[in-house]
DNA sequence: TGTACATCAGTGAACGCGCGTTCACTGATGTAC
DNA sequence: TGTACATCAGTGAACGCGCGTTCACTGATGTAC
């Protein structure tokens, strides 16, 4: 299936010089990524990641314009690797266990977010003020839930999938039209329980690392397998 | 119902001095709250709150000995604010309409989120990098969730609620001690489907406001509506 | 009611710090002929 | 293969800014007798 690709598809370095050039970058993001498990995204700091690498803070302008363009590539790489735990989670599951593939797909997504929290939050948590996601944040957000469509699909045309219920109108619609750019197999009764579950992926794995459900749960593998197990129960997977 | 309180139950100020301190703590506040909706918790600033109101920045801090308790004081008048807009929508909804009521509490939560976009990001988006929650938000934060339980009481109570469905044991232990401490009279299954519902209610709001919809749903009102109405399904209102 | 003292709010200066971004520059690497 | 020029990475100084917090202080308000 797809893996991470590091931008739009570059052809592979020619020179010394290109080769140094990705490198350096992929130093940068590194320590970004480190400062930013410290501090979070609002206090991610050119100069401390400068710092940290050893060069002058103006040389890090040479491999990202602005504070933002790192954010952005930042992002990127987040999505990117969030759907690669997903996809590898979801990989290893016998093609004829729906429920099996949906639980393991969300398992990959929690253990990525266990051992990236601020990488999460970054995606997942409130948008960094002031910061607007440009356009190439859109297709990697997009892989984890087409992966999520893709297993009711197959499960769909397997004759799983529970019988259709009453949408509103403007649900409806607004489904019917995701439904032609991405499911044209499934109905948009499901695509919506489909939709619906994927808010509940992300909405419990938020919960359990934002301290909502403390006090409450302890033992959040075994609650979120389980709330997992519950959404494809009710998708008919 | 409970209404908001402004801190442990103070007696009303006796003298000239302490109504004026109280009333400009409520104008820190405010102005705070101005400033968060425009450069959200991370660049919350002492210095820019004491320039708005005209004070020396060294003065506010007769009023909050730091950063951090300002922010702490934002987050429990966050919760507090939260409760009241669901209580109130809640209230107004027919007792023996518990799906509706359900309903009108996610509403409530949502239209204040939709008005308190950087106050809902403080309490349900990533926790703010390098600051610790003290235990006074705890009961705050509990009220939503509470009030939910109790509209699921009310429907078991009049015969309502789903079939129980089998957990395993670490969620049952989980929410047999949740059992114990707030509704003896539900299941443990049911307390599990009411803790996904809370779940989902912030879930749904979080990926509308955070943008994961973004060009899937255009009528979010509708769209959370029904997304409340499945979780009420699902818990047998 | 009047006085003496204690409490408190607000001032202004200072400490020490970090930030993003720009700019003219040096020296090394790459390219065209 | 060798030379001349263009491109690029990294330097170091600077601009202009904002931050949280402390401290000694003045003057007003509150309290006890």
């Amino acid at each position: 299936m797809t893996t991470a690709d590091p931008g739009p598809a570059q052809p592979a370095p020619r020179t010394a010089r290109a080769r140094v050039r990705l490198e350096l970058t992929r130093e940068i993001k590194d320590a970004a990524r480190r400062h930013l498990a410290e501090t979070g995204s609002a206090g991610l700091s050119l100069r401390a990641v400068a710092r940290d690498l050893g060069m002058v803070s103006s040389a890090v302008y040479r491999y990202f314009p602005s504070r933002d363009d790192l954010l952005t590539a930042l992002i990127v790489d987040a999505y990117s690797a969030v759907a690669e735990a997903a996809v590898a989670a979801e990989a290893v599951i016998d093609r004829g266990d729906f429920a099996g593939r949906w639980v393991a797909t969300g398992q990959g997504v929690r253990q990525w977010a266990l051992a990236n929290l601020q990488e999460y939050a970054l995606i997942f948590g409130s948008p960094v003020p002031g910061y607007r996601a440009p356009a190439d944040t859109i297709d990697p957000a997009a892989r984890v839930p087409l992966l999520l469509m893709s297993i009711v699909v197959d499960a769909v045309s397997a004759g799983r999938g529970g019988p259709d219920r009453d949408l509103p109108p403007a649900v409806f619609s607004d489904l019917a039209a995701l439904r032609a750019q991405v499911a044209p197999s499934l109905s948009e009764s499901i695509l919506a329980r489909a939709v619906m579950g994927w808010t509940q992926l992300i909405g419990s794995i938020s919960f359990e690392l934002f301290g909502h459900l403390h006090n409450v749960i302890h033992d959040y593998a075994t609650y979120f397998d389980f709330h997992m197990r519950e959404v494809a129960r009710d998708l008919g997977l």
